[in-house]
DNA sequence: GAGCGAAACGAGGAT
DNA sequence: CGTTTCGCTC
């Protein structure tokens, strides 16, 4: 793409005022944004500083600057280019005292929440209904995203009345801990600009030009704080296409987009339907099975790339099959390794593929799996770090007390707790008057003395050396080293080659930025593994269609198109979850230029146990002739037939099913969900309660007709 | 309090 | 099937 076409050129020029610009799959999205900004800087004089672009990766962000940069002829932009979150942690490390809160901050990352909800749940009163943590953080930030706080007129069931006290619990343990989670770095500077106008004002006079990159995902505080910074001037350039929406779950808001128009006054909407990437094949077989949608506003891509070659689907007998078949293929067409991704729905879903290549002997990368900050090793150094800025920091704190072991352990620590709760103090208050406490035992008081000595030491030598110093230090005085190659016999030289890792990355940090341990501390949690992303490596990239969005590929191999899984099964009884996995298949399809490959499995083991499946309707809805069907290989032998399951006869389990669970007795099937091996059941028991199965695994058995 | 084996539970997607 | 938590022993 070497020109830009006329409705690009159009939306590029629109002046001030809102504008939506609808944008297909490859048509150039991106780009638009990039000359815009250039445009702004060179024709309309525009100081680049006054320019703010919002994303939702780091990925997008760093390529839009670098894009930015090059189109201007500058080393270093100096418009600001990032991710909502980071934006969000920008204005709050300057305003957060505004809301009373201080700037030394911890912001928490994903299994922070769920490890402080774990502990939430745990010490729910005995009368509570059982509910999960993840569903439990799910309920919070449903409520945070939509800046309101949950009260008693949002509970309408036992599980709702479960969450508003953990959401009391949980909102009092961050604020107490000093923490923002992800919802805050959103929601409180859209609190911060909503209700102080100065705030408000100082950005709206910074940023006279605001835009944003995939607006169909933005959540409600993404769109207010989007409101607040551009109401001043009215100057909000957004891109998007409501196809592609596929983070509702993630508490996006389809409206923000749909409602464009009518929300801000004057806005003008550009329509951008030419793609630019895929072949003709490719592009209307996506097409096909999205128009299946009923919630859209509709859009009729076409594309000049030329006719290219029919889609391909391979029948795999199972998930190894459909993965040797991948490897085969690519091996056969000698394609090149960078231009090849392998998309799936699930994570779980890459581990055969990777076997696969490694067996082939083709190199690939898996993007979402084991991150490197979230390794045990990482996230026990990182909770001293921030245990040594922001001592309130109670997460960090129980995780590290003792690690490496240093005999303190739970009964000493439940003391202290106790102790904390009876006089209102954080726990690393009553860790420094461990001294007058008479009921721990000698050897813990002197370990907790010691600790608090380490810390106390470290925290004044984080003032003056940078963070690679501090934990190099970090690692003697705790004998982190040492720790590690006493832990896993097998393991212990990649883990300390991870530490190793880390030194150096904080090292070159320091380098960088001249080594703030705040800030760094602060930034880390927003990192992602996808961000370094290096199209030129010469490997295959493994990945969910999730975190495909946004990236393209010459040739893309799209597997287990299955019922229950791309649909997934949770979205089955749905429409509108429905409709979604239905883009999220669309947005799947167009990450292709040259050629797209699908596949799926009849059998697919998940869970430890074999299942077999239908093909995705997806695949139907495709036209007849956009697909040619691949002949499987001849049939690799059948091993021999797992061994019956240890549980109940499944298909004797129905509505009315008397059953006998071993732990909570007598109880019949209300309803069930799900088939095979997924199975699952709700059954209401003698006592009253009600609790649900997995069928194959609960200790059930059938209680026949008259045993009553 | 630490270390070990057994049992339980979990995986839908991610800034 | 892989990982985390539980519970027992020293």
């Amino acid at each position: 793409m070497t020109f830009l076409n006329s409705a690009q050129q159009t939306a590029i020029e629109q002046g001030d005022g809102p504008v939506l610009v609808l944008a297909g799959a490859g048509s150039g999205k991106t780009r638009v944004i990039v000359e815009r900004l250039a445009w702004l800087v060179s024709e309309r004089g525009v100081d680049p500083r006054n320019l703010l672009a919002l994303t939702f990766t780091n990925r997008a962000a760093s390529e839009m600057r670098t894009r930015v940069a090059e189109r201007l002829g500058v080393d270093r932009l100096a418009a600001w280019v990032g991710t909502f979150h980071s934006f969000g942690l920008f204005v709050l490390r300057r305003d957060i005292e505004r809301l009373g809160r201080p700037a030394a901050f911890t912001v928490f990352d994903d299994a922070d929440q769920l490890s402080l909800m774990k502990r939430l749940v745990k010490e729910l009163p005995s009368g509570c209904v059982r509910v999960s943590p993840r569903e439990a953080l799910n309920w919070i930030s449903r409520f945070k995203q939509w800046l309101h706080s949950p009260s008693e007129d949002d509970v309408g069931s036992a599980e709702d009345e479960t969450y508003l006290k953990l959401w009391r619990a949980y909102h009092a343990a961050t604020y107490n801990a000093n923490a923002v989670d992800f919802d805050d770095l959103l929601v409180l500077p859209a609190r911060l600009l909503g209700e102080h106008a100065e705030v408000r004002e100082k950005y709206q006079r910074r940023y006279r030009y605001v835009h944003v990159d995939e607006y169909q995902d933005t959540n409600h505080a993404q769109f207010v704080l989007a409101q607040h910074l551009s109401a001043g001037h009215g100057n909000l350039f957004v891109v998007g296409d409501e196809d592609q929406s596929i983070y509702s779950w993630r508490g996006a808001d389809l409206d923000n987009i749909l409602q464009f128009e009518q929300t801000f006054e004057g806005a003008r909407v550009v329509r951008l339907e030419q793609n630019y990437r895929s072949k003709e094949s490719i592009l209307n077989c996506a097409n096909a099975v999205v128009s299946h949608n009923q919630f859209r506003l509709g859009k009729t891509l076409w594309t000049a790339q030329g006719k290219g070659d029919p889609v391909r689907v391979y029948e795999a007998a199972d998930e190894n099959d459909e993965a040797q078949f991948v490897v085969r293929d690519i091996t056969e067409r000698q394609l090149p390794l960078n231009e090849v991704a392998v998309l799936f729905r699930t994570n779980g879903q890459a581990r055969a593929i990777e076997e696969a290549f490694r067996r082939g002997g083709l190199p690939y990368v898996v993007y979402g799996g084991m991150q490197f900050y979230s390794r045990k090793e990482i996230k026990d150094i990182l909770a001293y770090l921030r245990l040594l800025v922001n001592p309130a920091d109670e997460i960090s704190l129980r995780r590290v007390l003792n690690v490496p072991p240093r005999g303190i352990g739970g009964v000493s620590f439940q003391r202290i707790e106790e102790y904390a709760k009876e006089r209102g103090v954080d726990l690393f208050s009553v860790l420094r008057e461990v001294e007058t406490d008479q009921t721990l035992s000698g050897r813990a008081r002197t370990s907790i003395t010691a600790f608090v000595q380490l810390i106390d030491d470290l925290a004044l030598q984080a003032r003056s050396a940078g963070v690679g110093a501090l934990v190099e230090r970090l690692l003697d005085a705790t004998g982190y080293r040492k720790y590690v190659e006493q832990g896993d016999a097998k393991d212990f030289r990649a883990r300390l080659e991870i530490v190793d890792e880390f030194v150096s990355s904080c090292h070159q940090y320091d380098r960088d930025t001249g080594g703030d341990l705040t800030s760094f501390l602060q930034d880390l949690a927003l990192v992602s593994d996808t961000d370094n992303l290096d199209p030129d490596a010469p490997t295959a990239t493994l990945l969910t269609c999730h975190s495909a969005k946004g990236l393209e590929f010459d040739h893309v191999f799209l597997v287990g198109l299955e019922e229950g899984l791309l649909p997934h099964g949770s979205s089955l009884g749905d429409s509108e979850e429905l409709e979604e996995e239905r883009r999220l298949c669309y947005v799947a399809m167009t990450r292709a230029r040259e050629s797209l490959t699908l596949a799926w499995a009849r059998s697919r083991t998940m869970y430890g146990e074999r299942r077999t499946a239908a093909a995705s309707r997806f695949l139907d809805e495709a036209p007849r002739d956009a697909l040619h069907w691949i002949d499987a290989e001849p049939a690799a032998p059948r091993r021999a037939a797992a061994s019956a399951p240890a549980g109940v006869d499944a298909t004797r389990i129905q509505m009315g099913t008397r059953v006998r669970h071993a732990k909570f007795g007598d109880g019949t099937v209300m309803y069930t969900s799900g088939s095979g091996a997924k199975l699952r059941a709700r059954i209401r028991f003698q006592t009253g309660r009600t609790r649900e199965f997995l069928v194959s695994r609960a200790p059930l058995e059938i209680v026949e007709g008259n045993s009553s």
